[in-house]
DNA sequence: GACCAGGCACATC
DNA sequence: GATGTGCATGGT
């Protein structure tokens, strides 16, 4: 599938973010919600200078919301990027490559401590904007998952994770890679109401 | 106008 | 434990 899906993509070079901070941001304001309207909102954050840890968390929550508002739910956003930053600055001194320096699972267990973190946000923090070697499970993963048979339709999180981590190189580019490409598969032919014309995943079926 | 988007916390049963 | 619900903008 990961051959076929990058034949027919070409390499993603994701994760779409200047720098590990604002990988970090993007990771929690892309929750359930579309990237453009992330870039937006993230746009924003910069025009003000307020792409840092100190002064977001110095700004109002209703001008913090604003700023972030075309990412959608903006009032619940800035209260999980604050919790996000208060954790940031009180357990690393905002220190990333002290973060870097955390063994993995350790520091994913914190990260799953910190209100408006779940395990895909806490997974892409550690791929995405740290390079950890796990892989990032989403919607998309689980509908190709599961509509290719490569795993019962009741596997939640966990089992999906350990099941692709199973079956690959455990190596952090070929866990973002296929993570991006499989959100490729799932914008252009696994959505909800599946288009399967074309997919370069047809035919390979368990 | 309906549907969807790189989730998560919380309430209720 | 499982299931349901609120959060909200913007593109198709």
């Amino acid at each position: 599938m990961f051959d076929r899906m990058l034949k027919h993509f070409g390499p993603q070079h994701w994760w779409p973010g200047d720098t590990p901070f604002e990988v970090m941001v993007g990771a929690i304001l892309t929750q359930n919600t579309n990237w453009k309207n992330v870039e937006k909102a993230i746009a924003n954050l910069k025009r003000e200078g307020a792409l840092s840890a100190e002064v977001m968390l110095a700004l109002d929550d209703a001008t913090l919301a604003e700023l972030i508002r075309p990412a959608g739910y903006f009032n619940v956003k800035t209260q999980r990027l604050k919790a996000f930053l208060k954790f940031l600055l009180e357990s690393y001194r905002g220190d990333l490559q002290k973060m870097r320096e955390t063994p993995m699972d350790r520091l994913r267990e914190e990260l799953l401590q910190v209100k408006g973190i779940g395990p895909e946000t806490a997974d892409s923090i550690l791929l995405y904007a740290l390079g950890h070697p796990i892989f990032v499970i989403d919607t998309y993963t689980y509908r190709v998952f599961t509509r290719h048979h490569l795993i019962g339709e009741e596997a939640g999180y966990e089992a999906l994770q350990e099941f692709a981590m199973a079956n690959l190189p455990a190596s952090a580019d070929h866990y973002n890679e296929l993570h991006a490409l499989i959100v490729n598969v799932g914008k252009n032919f696994c959505a909800p109401t599946a288009k399967c014309e074309g997919c370069p995943l047809n035919g390979l079926n368990w």
